[in-house]
DNA sequence: AATTGTGACAACCGCGATGTA
DNA sequence: ATACATCGCGGTTGTCACAAT
């Protein structure tokens, strides 16, 4: 763990950064990822890298809005699984875990508030990009609901899942509902809307065998490569920029716009 | 037009699992 | 058997864009 050499990177990665890091996997695939972080020059961990990639820079990544059937999908398997993203992940391709995990997080808190105050049952349906889930146009927004920017640390979304169980739980508690009990109301409401297209959906999800994020094929044939990793410092990033002119497109970053 | 609230997305962190020497 | 390195996952936080006020 000290293998950490001087200080790596943080933060929005550069258009720059992006293109050798795509080159680079190209070059030795998506695994061993401390060593592309190394002989790339990138100044980044091997786990902020297979970040970038896994999230952003895969090919196989579907941008923009969930449509209404991976949203239905989506709940479905989180009914089944719970927070297990990264599987529910394997059953929408072209789907990150994180992207799924923040979808579910901004599109459930709402309802997930509104259990915690079932203050006025007349929800009215407002469509959240275009799905059939229930949102309330809750004002009811309190500070929980953006815990970050509060000061105490526990997160409104805390599941309670498999690890900082406790103390969160044991917490004031001013609400009767634990997260479990939230989560479980969610799933269970959430089910029985999507029940209409459950069947479509548990069909097609059983029948096709979704690509996951598949890994490049290049990597067996690549393994000798990995032996020359005493080579790292002759590969400079301007290598990689000169060898693969890479292109690619992104909707969305921070280099640019739009 | 300025301010505020909210949604969406990107990225980091901590921890457990797994692989390897 | 075990210690260490790396990977993968889930949780959390930061930031930007846009809508509402």
């Amino acid at each position: 763990m000290k293998m950490m050499q001087e200080e790596n990177r943080k933060g929005p990665w550069t258009e720059q950064e992006d293109i050798l890091l795509v080159n680079f996997v190209h070059l030795f695939g998506d695994r061993r990822w401390d060593f592309i972080a190394k002989v790339s020059g990138l100044n980044r961990t091997g786990k902020s890298c297979r970040l970038r990639w896994v999230n952003y820079l895969h090919p196989g990544l579907k941008r923009g809005k969930m449509t209404p059937q991976e949203e239905r999908l989506v709940l479905e398997l989180h009914a089944k699984w719970g927070n297990r993203w990264s599987k529910i992940a394997r059953k929408l391709p072209g789907r990150t875990d994180n992207e799924i995990k923040n979808y579910w997080r901004t599109h459930m808190r709402k309802k997930a508030q509104e259990k915690k105050r079932p203050v006025s049952p007349t929800s009215s349906f407002s469509n959240c990009s275009s799905s059939s889930m229930t949102t309330t146009t809750t004002n009811t927004q309190d500070t929980s609901c953006h815990s970050r920017k509060s000061s105490g640390k526990v997160s409104f979304y805390d599941t309670g899942g498999s690890r900082s169980t406790g103390e969160m739980m044991s917490q004031e508690t001013e609400d009767v509902y634990s997260m479990d009990d939230i989560w479980r109301e969610i799933d269970h409401s959430a089910v029985n809307i999507i029940k209409p297209v459950k069947d479509i959906y548990s069909e097609q999800s059983h029948c096709l065998s979704y690509p996951t994020l598949a890994s490049p094929t290049w990597e067996s044939s690549l393994d000798s490569i990995w032996n020359m990793d005493a080579d790292k410092s002759k590969m400079s990033s301007s290598f990689a920029k000169d060898q693969f002119p890479f292109c690619f497109q992104h909707s969305r970053s921070p280099w640019s716009p739009g």
